[in-house]
DNA sequence: GCCTGGTCTCTACCC
DNA sequence: ACGGGTAGAGACCAGGCG
């Protein structure tokens, strides 16, 4: 018989000695199935040296059969490595986990220069040999089996025939529960051995929600086994959570075994287990893990689930009261307050939920583009997602996936940008080369294989692309494996666009194309980060170091034309120039580069007026619909306190709308004289910063390091990646020597002066100095304030 | 011992 | 564990200074 199924999941099984493939899914009448693939074998490549005979190397196979047992057939196979031919021996294996071992043995035999792709995991291999997509439609020919397994499916299969794909925009019915902890601990950060779970909150896609809440004694095992069972009861596909690959599940499982219970949420009895990436894998069913996707949301500076959501306009936070972890067994002892911490617990579950609406179609795009299983592409940082997208379409090409090599990193140059015209400008269009690095890349076919090495013979003049300033030489033709890539994702990214366009933006076929051009995308613009990354497959610097050499000579070369046309450039960064907008001249020049070069350079968008300071990568516009463009100044940066950010946005407003030095240098001066009355909220005072090495690493003394220090001392761990939020209070010394976490202070030991002097005065003074105003300006009383202290601490001392 | 200027470290930004 | 270019704050340190 035949079915057709969604595909969520996958893993391997050795059964028998025989190894399956489990392919977990959804059919077209929504019943969950398993659908067991025995007729494929795990294989690496032995590629032959040049000038070598392939059925030598498959004789020494064959005579070593008694240390290899494993080797089931070999293949003598034409495949490309870096676009050049070559002959290699697929020596196929009964075992998936003997590629790597009998790889590095055979690297040793005579006539094989090297293994590969015993480094691509035997389901990879299987769904991109037989193009099963995740998140994606297939047909197979299957017989169905007895009931026998321990797994929670409607039906199990046997797959008869490999699953084909079928193109299908929309993904089945699902069912999807999103959860929420809370631990108890009063000795800081909560550990499984000693601090119970005391609310687990749930809801699923169906609105359904679900509170399991410790007893009066917290005693959790009553309350783990609830929620086991209802996940058991419920049986989600989809399980999300936020920081739950590196928190819950590992809490939840340790917990569970203390309490003497099995934590079996998966589809398969089994307990969860961390996989690749970093990602844990609950068998059948997919994890996603929402802060894996908070990458994509540049805007969100604290990944907090409260901010996420607001962000998204899941759940306003003005409306919602946050409980800090701190105060959990305050909340949870005083039983006053339970009913609150409840409330709040349940509002993160809804929350969770509410963002997994938003992103779920771009994750499952995501997915099911580069070809990892959802509950994995989330997990894997941009590199790898680029990188299994590549492996995909090489495998189409017949080139073979490069190993991964040790090399030296070194930097090379970047992109050019401007130095600008500090100051006001009125009417000024940006110009942007469109994709610049991806139609570079395309255009001057810059690829690993199109490379030509100083030490390889070299073609002549008019067969290569010579890169300006370093170059570097790239074979024009044949087309190279990134040309190919990028220009079908361009490709791709513009079929879809199109077919948006013909249907209703409110359908659901448009939401999810929407998504899937996102996705495309990401991949098209990560492509170039990813030429220059060692850690790349196909990493070939000078790939890297022409895209961006081509990238300077296309900019300096527009900024000459654009002059010459009678433009006045004002500042310019990578792809971009700043002109003084004249739509005839824009056209002219816009069309004469793209004649010259290939490349597009349009108009992207226009200010009514843009302020700049002496800084590059920092600027102010006033948009046509009376909006705000800040770039780079203190307002959309994380590590600034909200005094300094309003100030500073309100500064930027009313000069580039009123042109009023004199009114926002007023604003600042009352603002600051508020400050001084502890008018602001607290929380406004808080400066974040990320800790980017464990503490012990740091070559100097800093502030957010110091209060992670202090955090650390009272039981809370702080791991690398996570954001310190401190305030600065009174005291002597240096500026670390004066602050402390904000979750321990209170508002009276706060330094206001240093607000006002290290935080508004210099943010604001950042734009009003060009206006003639200087900071003593603006903090004019603080000179009177600063005697003061002066008095005081010196009766003090 | 304290101030000053130069350099280094650190973070977060832009594209 | 995708790239380089850049700003700005604060730590740190050597040298000046009777």
């Amino acid at each position: 018989m035949r079915i057709v199924f969604w595909l969520l999941d996958v893993n391997a099984e050795v059964r028998n000695e025989v190894p399956e493939v489990w392919l977990w899914g959804i059919d077209e009448k929504g019943e969950r199935v398993l659908v067991v693939d025995r007729s494929y074998l795990a294989y690496f490549y032995a590629v032959i040296e040049e000038g070598f005979d392939p059925s030598n190397v498959v004789e020494e196979i064959k005579s070593a059969k008694a240390e290899y047992p494993f080797v089931v057939k070999t293949e003598v196979v034409e495949r490309k490595f870096f676009g050049k031919p070559v002959k290699a021996v697929k020596v196929y294996c009964g075992n998936p986990d003997v590629t790597a071992k009998y790889a590095s043995s055979f690297r040793r035999f005579e006539g094989i220069k090297d293994c590969l792709e015993d480094d691509i995991r035997y389901t990879m291999h299987y769904l991109i040999d037989n193009n099963v997509v995740p998140c994606g439609w297939h047909e197979v020919e299957v017989t169905e089996e007895k009931h026998g397994h321990d797994v929670q499916v409607d039906k199990i299969f046997i797959a008869e025939s490999s699953p084909r794909f079928i193109e299908k925009a929309e993904a089945p019915a699902l069912r999807i529960l999103a959860f929420s902890t809370v631990y108890y601990s009063k000795e800081g950060s909560p550990k499984p051995e000693r601090n119970p779970v005391i609310v687990i909150s749930a809801v699923s896609n169906m609105g359904e929600e679900k509170q399991f809440v410790a007893n009066e004694d917290k005693n959790d095992k009553p309350l783990l086994e609830a929620f086991i069972k209802h996940v058991g009861d419920f049986d989600p596909d989809l399980v999300v959570g936020f920081g739950t690959n590196e928190g819950d599940w590992h809490y939840l499982t340790e917990r569970c075994k203390k309490l003497g219970i099995r934590l079996t949420v998966n589809r398969a009895e089994t307990e969860p287990h961390t996989s690749v990436y970093g990602h844990v894998s609950l068998t059948g069913r997919a994890n996603v893990d929402l802060l894996d996707f908070a990458d994509e949301f540049q805007e969100v500076k604290v990944k907090t689930l409260e901010n996420l959501a607001d962000y998204l306009g899941v759940m306003k936070l003005e409306n919602h009261a946050t409980i800090e972890d701190v105060d959990f067994p305050d909340y949870w002892d005083d039983k006053n307050k339970r009913d609150a911490l409840k409330k709040y617990s349940m509002e993160n579950a809804k929350r969770i939920m509410g963002i997994t609406d938003a992103i779920l179609d771009f994750a499952m795009q995501l997915s099911s583009l580069v070809g990892l299983p959802i509950d994995q592409v989330g997990a894997a940082a941009v590199g790898f997602r680029v990188e299994w997208f590549l492996i995909k379409r090489a495998q189409k090409i017949g080139e073979l996936a490069p190993r991964r090599m040790e090399q030296a990193y070194r930097t090379y140059t970047g992109g050019l940008v401007l130095r600008p015209e500090p100051g006001l400008h009125d009417n000024i269009a940006v110009l942007d080369f469109k994709s610049m690095y991806p139609n570079i890349m395309i255009t001057y076919n810059l690829s690993p294989d199109t490379y030509i090495s100083p030490n390889e013979p070299q073609p002549p003049p008019e067969d290569v692309y010579e890169a300006p300033e370093v170059g570097y030489k790239f074979r024009r033709e044949p087309a190279g494996f990134y040309r190919e890539i990028l220009s079908y994702l361009i490709d791709v990214r513009q079929q879809i666009r199109a077919k948006m366009d013909t249907l209703d933006s409110k359908s659901g076929e448009h939401r999810v194309l929407d998504a899937r051009q996102k996705a495309v995308k990401v991949i098209t613009n990560a492509t170039y980060g990813y030429a220059g990354w060692v850690g790349a497959r196909w990493y070939i610097k000078p790939v890297a170091e022409a895209a961006t050499a081509w990238g300077r000579h296309l900019i300096m070369n527009t900024i000459d034309m654009a002059k010459r046309e009678g433009l006045k450039v004002v500042y310019g960064d990578t792809d971009s120039i700043f002109v003084k907008s004249e739509a005839e001249k824009v056209a002219k020049l816009s069309k004469e580069v793209y004649r010259k070069f290939g490349l597009e350079i349009n108009p992207d968008k226009t200010y009514v007026r843009i302020f700049f300071t002496e800084a590059k990568k920092r600027y102010a516009g006033l948009l046509p619909d009376g909006r705000l463009d800040i770039v780079g100044l203190e307002v959309i940066r994380g590590d600034w306190a909200a005094v300094a950010k309003t100030v500073q946005e309100k500064v930027i407003e009313v000069i580039l709308k009123e042109q009023s030095p004199e009114k926002a240098a007023k604003f600042v001066r009352q603002y600051i004289f508020e400050l001084r009355q502890k008018k602001v909220p607290f929380h406004d005072l808080i400066i974040w910063k990320t800790l980017t090495k464990p503490p012990k690493k740091y070559a100097v003394k800093a502030s957010h390091v110091e209060a992670a220090r202090i955090l650390a001392e009272k039981g809370w761990k702080l791991d690398v990646g996570d954001k310190v939020g401190y305030v600065v209070v009174i005291g002597k010394g240096r500026l670390y020597e004066r602050v402390r976490p904000y979750i321990l202070a209170s508002y009276d030991q706060v330094d206001i002066e240093y607000y006002v002097s290290k935080q508004v005065v210099p943010a604001a003074a950042r734009i009003l100095e060009s206006f003639g105003i200087t900071e003593e300006q603006l903090s004019a009383s603080k000179v009177v304030e600063k005697d003061t202290r002066t008095l005081a601490d010196f009766l003090q001392s």
